[in-house]
RNA sequence: CCAGAUGGCCGGAUGACCGCUGUAUUGUCCACAAAGACAGUAGGGAGGAAAGUCCGGGCUCCAGGAGAAACGGUGCCGGAUAACGUCCGGCGGGGGCGACCCUAGGGAAAGUGCCACAGAGAAAAUACCGCCCCUCCGGCGACGGAAGGGUAAGGGUGAAAAGGUGCGGUAAGAGCGCACCGCGUCGCUGGCAACAGCGACGGCAUGGCAAACCCCACCCGGAGCAAGACCGCAUAGGAACCGCACGCGCCGCUGUGCCCUUACGGGCAAACGGGCGCACCGUCACUCCACGGGACGGUUCGGGUUGGUCGCGCGAGGCGUCUGGUAACAGGCGUCCCAGAUGAAUGGUCAUCCGUCGCCGCAAGGCGACGACAAAACCCGGCUUACAGGCCGUCUGGCACU
RNA sequence: GUCCCCUUCGUCUAGAGGCCUAGGACAUUACCCUUUCACGGUAGUAACACGGGUUCGAAUCCCGUAGGGGACG
């Protein structure tokens, strides 16, 4: 059966240090992907939850650029993060420069070959 | 048609699939209700600047009330407005052939201050070069020199030189006289006013700077939704520093002390308690009033919580129309409900059309790229700044035609 | 979001209407000194964030813009 789980964003920093603390993160031309640790306190297994946070700094351009860039990357996590991410980490996106602009589909292999240089991809059933 | 001035408006369109977040409503779960969770339905979901945070107001809390002042702001006149530094109309000044545009524009005889350098002289001014008169000396003469006096026309300096131009006048000159212009005073007329016009008189007096101090008129308490209120959780009853009235006078009270008395009661005292007044302290700094105060008050640090609900969208609201007003705007009537997030929603992808650019093509067209500036955070009125492209109107000058 | 503050050589700063064509220190360049380096000496390069306005005259006064920094319950 499909692993299809839900998805919730962070909402603290603290949460933001503790991803960025492991060092383990893939930098593709539209995005960075950094893994958090295995949390400890795990949720069931039949109902995973998979954390995910969304930075987009100063660096990317004026606030309109930066929403935009943070919600293309919303619409990707949403998609794949719930299908084929290991929901025993913790995810964060980071935009750069390119995100707002570049192409959907590239985009969208730029995720998916991070998640598989980090080795959190698993193949969705049929 | 060309060139220009000015006012207003728009800020890509449509569809498909998949999502996010409020509101209303229905159903299910929880014994009922409320709250909450999930699901369904309906309808909504960034801007003209949402920006900068430069002004003004609402709202909330703080300050006991009033007044005045300080600081600060504004500054031609009249009006609009909740208010404004905004807007509208007018006036003065400047620019443009014109439509029109720009303008912080009160007071310099209330006082203080500044005006560097240059220049003879910079504010109750001055005599450098000159010009003119008289006397003397030299020289045949033209002329030169010296002493005295007159002058403010000319030169020169400067941002600015004590009215300007012309005529008369004079030894040379000078508002010395006259005409016009400017300036000042007075009067009349028009205007609510700023101001304008006309007339008479004066005979030039009052240099500039107030975005220098200042004077005058008007405005102004402080902080800001991280305001503020509530619920929940949790910790602590802490440390440091600063300030600190407790005074004087009067009264003699069912207190107190001493004396008289068996007692009731009476007398005395004023240390303590009490009352009153003054002083003192606090209520942000001053004044007055009011209230409170007989001992703690204030600031900082340390420690805890980094959750939730309300505030929070019916409003100086939008649209249409009528009336008043030159206008800003005001009023009446009708109609509509139209964002509410909080690591922060308002979207992601695709297709077609639209616009711009590039390439190919004789053309029809095809292919590709791009889509201005910039995103609410309590709300509203302005200002300022950024902005691809487009639409509508009014007016001015020129050319052509009728 | 709200409220404040600051911009002067490469860096830190002085300046308060005219003496500013902007001074000083460190740095830097050239030369002198020294066998050489250092120290020292002499000389030079180098800045008023930007745009308007007031004034005869602006780094200074006023307005606006840009950039940077700080505070908060």
């Amino acid at each position: 059966m499909p692993q299809k789980h839900d998805i919730i964003t962070l909402k603290k920093r603290r949460s933001f240090l503790a991803v960025a603390a492991t060092g383990k993160k893939w930098v593709a031309p539209g995005l960075i992907l950094q893994l958090g640790p295995v949390r400890p306190d795990s949720t069931p297994p039949e109902n995973p939850v998979c954390h995910y946070g969304l930075t987009a700094s100063g660096k990317v351009g004026n606030a309109v650029v930066r929403n935009r860039a943070r919600r293309r990357l919303r619409a990707l996590a949403q998609e794949l993060l719930a299908l084929h991410a290991d929901p025993s980490h913790d995810y964060v996106l980071i935009a750069r420069n390119t995100t707002a602009t570049r192409a959907h589909e590239a985009l969208r292999l730029d995720f998916i070959t991070a998640l598989k240089k980090l080795k959190v991809w698993r193949e969705s059933p049929p």
